[in-house]
DNA sequence: CTGAAAGCGCTTACAG
DNA sequence: CTGAAAGCGCTTACAG
């Protein structure tokens, strides 16, 4: 049966199969018919056959004649963390929309681990890459970029490096959610945030200390940071801590997992939301509606982040202007449910 | 600065470098010094040239060779589902060991984009896919495991076909949680599963089914499927009829999504858990430990699920048996929470 | 023990 | 308008 046979056919079966060279088949399927002067008839004649035989080009061999992958290389920090995953899928679905699959790869916030998926990941011929940057990558991406990789990155970026990104404003977003709290009468407010340098950490906390200033809160600002590798029982000693000793009446949870984590903690402790506590998550999750008490969150613009990324990307591989900088920078929203209201 | 320059060293560079033939590089860096007889000294001397210049072989051009790409094609049928985003984690995890990356698509379980996938993916030069399958992808798979393409099936199998694959138990899964509801005294327990035909969903059928009809409760079989496009609206009126006109006691959820669907609607309802109802979710997610009563469900062994996936992958890659048929199939486990018990 | 040469499948100057 | 040939970077028979 036809239709089983292993081999792939090549340029050159369809060539003796139409009875031309090689080079004449090759400029038909490239679209170069028009600007080589093919004959209308003989270009008919190549592309049936090529989709007679159900030719595809082999795309390592046109990689390696100076072509492209179509392969666009991601790395995030982790594709089990729901946030990721989502973006994952954007990403995925607008690079099969512009022709393009996706490798990936997660660093754990290890820029050890970013430098050797960036390696892995070039050398399987990814044409460019999109990279959610970690603590200590600073020096990595420099270097990506001045060696001209097609790169962007995205959830974060460097603000003194001239690379083209794709973020969330996470200043602003913050912002509103400080404010809203401030509005509700909330005035003990705590932020909880993860041990990092990285630009989104950094702005979630300055929103946040910015918009206590401003409210002449200054004296209430209280904010804790955790680690990366013991997220879990670092939020929990800092929940009890805010509860019970500094009384806070409202938390910021800075990212999904902090929120997650902390609800979890505050439900084992039976604080009750938002009578005891106001509370305020990150990203989405089915928790917050499921949660004894609805919570309010910051939701990302998960499409458009992961879709710009994508179109500057394949601007940059397409024109190779892999040196123009191009800055995305995406506007939050803030969910209110129960959680955050001051008579919930 | 050296490390700032953009051309790839290849193996003609390392050659002329140590004064050698690609040949000799080549060799060396195979690990087929020993075989070819090659002098400790010259090894050694190419060995430290390729580490000075920090040669990695072009994988373009090894795969067009003959060789392989060390690329792992992995179709999902959503990689933001949290299931399929934690098992692709492990998956990763895995393949990175071995030396392999992966590339992956999501079907949304439509076998025309499995098709398309499959192309694509093998396309791009994967040496092998792991697969979890749709409805009426049976003959897609079938002809891929007639061509020889390494192939392996996760979550879901064909019982008709000779093809790997790696899943859990889902006969036992629901046997199980079926078993623990009517240990627990309830009679009228339903199940709510998805509209397909692929095994994974008629085995947890027919394992809540034998199981009733073991305890003399054939009676009170009441299955429910509900579409993949309209999921949490049916979800919903399922729930409804199964609680306000069946009176159902326990309800049973066969995958993730169905489970937080259901939860949401028994929230909104106002249903009190396990009082009104009892409930058993499916796979693991943040909601079951947060939501207002703590919920029992069927973890499955995601870790072994995936591991083992690449595991007979690379075997079938590198032994060439793409043919002989390995079946791994993996104990779920009952994790019991207020939600099921009786007097919970 | 080591090297010259072919060839994987493709694209693109270069000729004609 | 069309074809012969080089070359992308690699591996592997084949010689010696």
């Amino acid at each position: 049966m036809k239709e089983f046979e292993n081999k792939k056919v090549s340029i050159k079966d369809v060539a003796k199969a139409v009875g031309v060279s090689t080079t004449l088949v090759s400029l038909v399927i490239n679209g170069k018919a028009k600007q080589y002067r093919i004959a209308d008839e003989m270009a008919g004649r190549v592309m049936a056959k090529v989709k007679e035989m159900n030719y595809t080009p082999n795309l390592m061999a046109r990689n390696l004649r100076g072509g492209k992958t179509q392969l666009i290389g991601l790395i995030v920090t982790d594709i089990s963390n729901p946030f990721f995953s989502m973006i994952s899928r954007v990403i995925e679905n607008r690079a099969n929309e512009l022709n393009y699959t996706v490798i990936f790869g997660s660093s754990d916030e290890k820029y050890t681990n970013t430098q050797k998926l960036i390696d892995v990941l070039l050398n399987k011929g990814a044409d460019g890459l999109i990279i959610v940057p970690c603590d200590g990558s600073e020096r990595i991406m420099e270097k990506l970029h001045l060696n001209k990789t097609p790169i962007v990155l995205i959830d974060r970026c460097f603000k003194n490096i001239d690379i083209s990104f794709s973020c969330l404003d996470n200043h602003r977003a913050t912002v509103i959610a400080t404010q809203h709290l401030i509005e509700q009468g909330f005035r003990k407010i705590s932020l909880i945030a993860y041990q990092s340098q990285m630009s989104n950490v950094m702005d979630r906390i300055s929103g946040y200390k910015d918009t206590m200033r401003k409210a002449g809160l200054e004296k209430q600002i209280n904010v804790k940071q955790v680690s990366f590798s013991n997220t879990k029982s670092d939020v929990f000693g800092t929940v009890k801590r805010f509860v019970e000793k500094d009384k806070t009446e409202a938390i910021l949870f800075s990212t999904n997992m902090l929120s997650i984590h902390g609800l979890t903690c505050l439900k084992e402790m039976n604080v009750k939301i938002p009578d005891d506590v106001a509370v305020v998550g990150f990203d989405e999750s089915d928790v917050f509606d499921l949660y004894e008490c609805p919570v309010s969150y910051i939701k990302q613009p998960v499409e458009q982040i992961g879709k710009t990324a994508v179109d500057i990307l394949v601007d940059k591989i397409k024109n190779g202007e892999s040196t123009k900088q191009s800055m995305a920078v995406l506007e939050p929203e803030l969910i209110v449910k129960r959680s955050s209201l001051r008579n919930g």
